[in-house]
DNA sequence: GGCTAACCGAGACGGTACGTCCAGTCTTCGT
DNA sequence: ACGAAGACTGGACGTACCGTCTCGGTTAGCC
């Protein structure tokens, strides 16, 4: 593995960082977390991490897109059984999973920073709803809204029961038959 | 009214603080928002500050609980009708007055400060889900859920149209009849 | 001692950071002299030594002015004997003393710094040439010329002989009858 | 002139990294004097640099020895007419041109650095001395001190008058005849 | 005339210190 | 007793250079 020649950057050095990152995050909290300690954690000097991302956030980015998107790939398709699977999915991702506390503070942090926000829509929720194959953007919403707004609102658990009974009531069983 | 006194508390610095720290976290955003900038907008002393705030977010919960509450009081009932408006005022709250920037703000923090979570669950959503008059929690969650989602997660707009559907699917027009 | 109230400055973190830059100076050299080591050896806050000093040439000017100029008064007039002792004196200040290394690191700086070679002028070397008692001040280089130009420059020795055969050419005999 | 070969070192690249040491000295002075700052005015890799010096000091020496030193040659001998000569171009040379700039810093930096201060007197101060005819070190050391003074030290101008008065102090009219 | 050794530029790397900013604590004075 | 003022320790920020390194390109001189 090369490090620091003309050829650019040294993958030993990113994958190190973005690791590091995602460790410190679920072990100390966003707040706690900072570049010297990403870098210490990393071995890696602090320049090199300004050299390739511009931010904290950005860091947990470049992890979350790379290392968690495909775990939550929707299988099956609208049918009413794979939602609910697929939602269940959603649920465990973003209460019980380390790139959920990745994605929950990055969420956070788009609050007030429309960049962040701007990215995480394009590179992660839209991808989201396009494996899904929902064709109607307003039923998607319907159908994940309260899924996220108990994981980031209320932080009420989000039982078997709960999912079902969203799923049945938005595609009642009379409309099935 | 007195400052430096023997009668307790300021009212004069409480009030400018918490001003202060409405102004600057909409002009500047919650990360530009320091407790020593709010001091100095507010007039007053630091040590004012941490004597009676723990933290920036305590100020802006102090804030958001004393003058944003009353405006989002629910009326009516769980009617289908009553639930749209409330909807509507819901989603201008969060996504268009000052009051819902702080919100977002705390709600950003407190994912990952439990105690601040805690805090608006007691202090602020329990009590919406109270005034609103639901008793089936999850029937409440269905149907704010999607707007917070919108509002906290996509920033796709909520339209008029968004929100009639979401109460049609939610109460089906035949089980109205 | 107080430390940080309103009446000003720590007395005593002033004085430990000029003796820790002293001490450091001595032991390390100016290139290895950094304000952070000397805010580590003092045991206090880099902030306060910035809130102080510019640089660390200034905290050296201020160790040097305070507590190394009294070491230095000549004494007598600016009779040939005296002179001899004054000459011994300064070259003694100038090789072997500390504070004679914290003022070689000074003179250096002064080289490209204008500032501090103005202020090592006004507060150290034209107070020497008063108390010195010269009114000629070029026969008071052509003393203490060649003195400085052995301990900076050349960095031969300054015997005795030396500073004898100095006062005596300055001063010849038939001239003193 | 080749750049890449097996016969040697550039000297393409060496003449440029020293005229980049010299104008850099002069323009900015020897503090904010930076390896990579000469590296990039010398349109040279940093590399290139440090095969061939060991630090911005020693670039300077080369600078100052190859170029400067026979400015300096002192004519004549030691009869007074040309010491005064001599010395007038002395206290030009330290006080006027681009090369004393370079030797005061090279001076200053001696202070804290004896392979340097070795170096200087050995490949400059001796070979001085030599040309100047001086047997008696001493008479020497009275004759350019005070030049040196002033020129490093004090600052203050040197007068011809300056110059005069002290080869007459040096060599009385009386031990002429 | 292709091979290869020596030197070149470029630039990423791990580090250290810089000078700044803010957090949170403390002490004193004035009201 | 409280508020204002402001100095303090502590620690992360983002930047600038340090000195080291690896690489690809160029150019002799040799086979």
């Amino acid at each position: 593995m090369h490090r620091g020649n003309r050829h650019g950057r040294s993958e030993e050095a990113r994958l190190s960082v973005l690791e590091a990152a995602d460790d410190l995050l679920v072990e100390k909290g966003f707040a706690q977390l900072t570049i010297e300690g990403i870098a210490q954690r990393a071995g890696v000097a602090k320049q090199t991490i300004y050299r390739w991302w511009s931010s904290k956030t950005e860091i947990l980015l470049d992890a979350f897109l790379s290392d968690a998107a495909e775990d939550l790939n929707p299988r099956g398709n609208a049918a009413p059984d794979d939602v609910a699977t697929n939602l269940r999915r959603l649920a465990w991702f973003l209460t019980r999973s380390d790139a959920g506390a990745v994605f929950r503070a990055l969420m956070a942090e788009a609050q007030h920073d429309p960049a962040l926000a701007a990215r995480l829509r394009t590179e992660y929720l839209d991808k989201q709803k396009e494996r899904a194959g929902f064709t109607d953007g307003a039923l998607f919403d319907r159908l994940v809204g309260p899924i996220y707004y108990r994981a980031l609102v209320t932080g009420e658990e989000i039982t078997d029961r709960f999912i079902d009974d969203l799923v049945t009531a938005t595609f009642p069983p009379a409309s099935r038959a």
